[in-house]
RNA sequence: CGGAGUGUGGCGCAGCUUGGUAGCGCGCUUGGUUCGGGACCAAGAGGCCAGGGGUUCAAAUCCCCUCACUCCGACCA
C-alpha cells in the first residue's frame, strides 16, 4: 500500500465529539468514520486490524472444534415468537415490516437462527456434540451509544452456539471455550482481560462469564479477591460485609426525628453507625406496578439486579408514593403497612440486634430493634451490592473494586432455546431428547477499540504485531531525490513479496510523514533518508521505540523477519 | 427516556451580546523554494451558517418549532 494512495485523511487536531482515547486515534488516524449515532463506516487500516482479529477468533474457534456458517441479518419475527423474545426483548430489537406487512428483526444475536438451522439438521446423537458460530454484523438500538466502537448500534461480532446432549458435556465444552476466549485476547495483544462471573440478563440460562478488559474508563464494576482468584460483575458478585455491632437486646423504643430522611443524617442525628440501622429501598414490578419494598442494613447499597432475580421480574425505582401507604423517608421492616407489597430482606439484616429503623410514621424512627425478636417468619435473601471494605466470602480476604470493559461473554444457556423451540434429536434408544446448548460472542470492533486503549503512546496506537494494518511502514523521507525514492521503491517491493508493507511515497516534510507514520502504528518502520544511503543503510525503528538501528540495506529483510519473530513470539510466549 | 451542551467549507474554531450580505488556522489544488519530528512564499477551489417557520427594509446573529450529534444518568449480552 502506497500512503499516497491510502483513503482517510489524518487530522493533528483532536476531534471535537471524542474524549475515549481509542476514539480519538481511530478518527484522527483515518480508521472510522461516523455515519450515525453508534454507527460507523471502517476505512482500510481498521478494517485490515478487523480481519486480524477476526482471522485469530476464526482460527481458534476452529481449533475448538467449531464449523463457521453465516445467518441471515435480517430474521422473521415469527422465529423470535417462537422463542419468545419477540415480546420480552425491549426496544433494543429494531423491528421492521417488508412490503407485504410481515414483521421482521434485525439480529441482535442469533440463538433463534441457530436452533432454526441446528433442529433441521442435527436429528441423531450422533451429531452430537457441535458448535456453529459466525461473524457477521449484528444490530442493536442502544438507548446511548457511546465512546467511539466502545458502544455501538452496529458492529461485527462472533457469536458462536454449541449444542450437547448433557450438562457435564456443556460444562466441560463450556470451558473449552473459555481457554480459547484466553487464547484470543492474548493473541490479540490485549493483556489485561479478567475472565469474571457475570449476570444472564436476557439471554437466559444458568452459569454466564465475561471477559473484561480492565481500565478507568470502563462501563462496568468488577469485584475480585487477589486471594482466591474469585471475580465477578458487581450485578452477581457476593461478599461479606463488615461485621455488625452485638450487644445486649434493649425494649422497642418511638423517636422522633423530624424531617430526617436518609440514613446519613439519621446516623447523625441519634449518634449511631450507618451499620447500626436499616434501610428501605422500594421499588415497582415492571409487569404489574406492584411495589417492592427491600431491607437492607443501612451500610450497604440494594442491588437491583439481585431483586430483579429474585421477585423474577423486571423493576424500577419507585419515585411516586402517592399510590401507596408507604411513608417515605420512615419506611421500617415492624409495623409495615404496604398492602400488595413483596417485602424482601437482605441476609445482611439476619440476627442484627438494636437497630434503628423507620417507624413507618412521618418524623418517626424506631430504636432497638431486634431483628430475631421483632421479625417472625423472614427469609434473608442477598440482594446488596458489594462495597469497599468488604471480604470475600470464600477465602475471607479484602475484595477489590475495578471498572472494566466488556470484551466477550460466554453463558451456559440450558434448554431455554432448544425447548422454546422444540429442538429434538433421538438418543441411542430411540428416544425424543431436547439437546441443551451454550453460546459464545466477542464483539470485534470493541476489542479493536480496546487494543489501543492498551496500546498507544501520546501520538498514536502501537498495534501489537499480529493485529497490526501493516507489518513493515517504510517512510522515504527525501522522495525528491530520485535515487533515494527509487532505492526506497525497491525496498518496498522486495519487502512487500515477504510483508505486509505500506510504503510513504509523498513528498511532504519528515516531521509530516512519521506523524502520519505514528497515527497508523505499524510496529516495525524503516527509514529511507539521503542521509542514511550515503553509508549504505536504512534505519529500522519500532513504533514502541524499544529498537532504533541503522541496518545495512543488503540485511534489512533478514533483520525485519526476525524482529517480527520476535514480536510474534513475545505475544504468544 | 431524564439532565447538560453543541450544530458556521474535510478537521478545529471565531463571528451571535449590540441584525447590514461569512472569517481564521489546519487540510486540499497549482507554481516555486525547502527536505530527519506536522516547512515557506504566491495564486486558487470549497459554505443557501443543521432544517422549517416567524419578526424585520435586512437574520449565522432576535423569537418559535423540529432534527442531528456529544457528555452524564436510566437502560443494556
Amino acid at each position: 500500500m502506497r500512503v499516497s494512495q491510502l483513503l482517510g485523511e489524518r487530522y493533528k487536531e483532536k476531534p471535537a465529539d471524542a474524549s475515549l482515547i481509542s476514539h480519538i486515534f481511530l478518527l484522527r488516524g483515518g480508521y472510522i468514520r461516523q455515519v450515525a449515532s453508534g454507527i460507523f463506516s471502517l476505512l482500510p487500516p481498521a478494517q485490515r486490524v478487523t480481519r486480524k482479529i477476526e482471522e485469530i477468533i476464526r482460527q481458534e474457534m476452529d481449533r475448538v472444534g467449531g464449523q463457521e456458517v453465516l445467518f441471515p441479518v435480517v430474521l422473521p419475527a415469527s422465529l423470535w415468537e417462537e422463542s419468545g423474545r419477540f415480546q420480552s426483548v425491549g426496544s433494543e430489537l429494531l423491528r421492521f415490516k417488508d412490503r407485504t406487512g410481515q414483521d421482521f428483526v434485525l439480529g441482535m444475536t442469533h440463538e433463534e437462527a441457530a436452533v432454526h438451522l441446528a433442529r433441521g439438521e442435527a436429528k441423531s446423537y450422533t451429531k452430537y456434540p457441535f458448535m456453529i458460530y459466525q461473524i457477521q454484523t449484528k444490530f442493536r438500538d442502544e438507548p446511548r451509544s457511546r465512546g467511539g466502537l466502545i458502544r455501538v448500534r452496529e458492529f461485527t461480532m462472533k457469536d458462536a452456539y454449541s449444542f450437547h446432549t448433557s450438562q457435564e458435556d456443556l460444562e466441560s465444552y463450556y470451558d473449552e471455550v473459555l481457554d480459547a476466549y484466553v487464547r484470543i485476547y492474548k493473541r490479540a495483544g490485549l493483556g489485561n482481560v479478567k475472565v469474571i462471573k457475570s449476570d444472564t440478563g436476557m439471554m437466559g440460562g444458568s452459569t454466564a462469564h465475561e471477559f473484561m478488559y480492565i481500565c478507568d474508563g470502563g462501563e462496568d464494576s468488577i469485584v475480585y479477591c487477589e486471594s482466591c482468584g474469585y471475580a465477578a460483575n458487581m450485578e452477581v458478585a457476593v461478599s461479606t460485609p463488615p461485621a455488625p455491632i452485638v450487644g445486649e437486646e434493649k425494649e422497642i423504643q418511638e423517636v422522633h426525628t423530624p424531617g430526617i430522611k436518609d440514613i446519613e443524617s439519621l446516623a447523625e442525628f441519634l449518634g449511631v453507625l450507618p451499620m447500626q440501622t436499616i434501610k428501605a429501598a422500594v421499588f415497582a414490578r415492571k409487569d404489574n406496578n406492584k411495589p417492592v419494598v427491600v431491607f437492607v442494613r443501612g451500610d450497604l447499597e440494594v442491588n437491583e439486579t439481585k431483586v430483579t432475580k429474585v421477585v423474577k421480574a423486571e423493576i424500577y425505582p419507585l419515585t411516586d408514593y402517592s399510590e401507596s401507604d408507604l411513608d417515605f423517608g420512615f419506611i421500617g421492616p415492624v409495623g409495615l403497612k404496604a398492602e400488595g407489597a413483596e417485602v424482601i430482606f437482605d441476609k445482611s439484616l439476619d440476627g442484627l440486634q438494636n437497630m434503628v429503623c423507620g417507624a413507618n410514621k412521618t418524623d418517626y424512627h424506631l430504636k432497638n430493634v431486634s431483628v430475631p425478636r421483632d421479625l417472625k417468619d423472614v427469609k434473608f435473601v442477598d440482594v446488596a451490592s458489594v462495597g469497599e471494605g468488604h471480604s470475600c466470602s470464600f477465602c475471607g480476604n479484602p475484595l477489590k473494586i475495578t471498572r472494566g470493559i466488556e470484551v466477550g461473554n460466554i453463558f451456559q444457556l440450558g434448554d431455554k432455546y432448544t425447548k422454546s423451540m422444540n429442538m429434538t434429536y433421538l438418543d441411542q434408544n430411540g428416544r425424543l431428547q431436547t439437546p441443551i446448548m451454550g453460546c459464545y460472542g466477542i464483539g470485534v470492533g470493541r476489542l479493536l477499540a480496546c487494543i489501543i486503549e492498551e496500546h498507544h503512546d501520546q501520538y498514536g496506537p502501537i498495534w501489537p504485531i499480529t493485529v497490526a494494518p501493516w507489518q513493515v511502514h517504510i517512510c522515504i523521507l527525501n522522495n525528491n531525490v530520485e535515487e533515494v525514492r527509487n532505492t526506497g521503491m525497491d525496498l518496498y517491493h522486495k519487502l512487500g513479496s515477504k510483508f505486509e508493507v505500506i510504503v510513504d511515497d509523498r513528498n511532504v516534510s519528515a516531521g509530516f510523514q512519521l506523524a502520519d507514520a505514528d497515527l497508523i502504528g505499524v510496529p516495525v518502520r524503516v527509514i529511507v533518508s539521503k542521509r542514511n544511503l550515503e553509508n549504505g543503510e536504512v534505519e529500522v525503528v519500532t513504533r514502541d521505540k524499544s529498537t532504533k538501528v541503522n541496518v545495512k540495506l543488503e540485511e534489512v529483510e533478514a533483520f525485519i523477519s526476525d524482529l517480527i519473530a520476535k514480536m510474534e513470539a513475545e505475544i504468544n510466549s
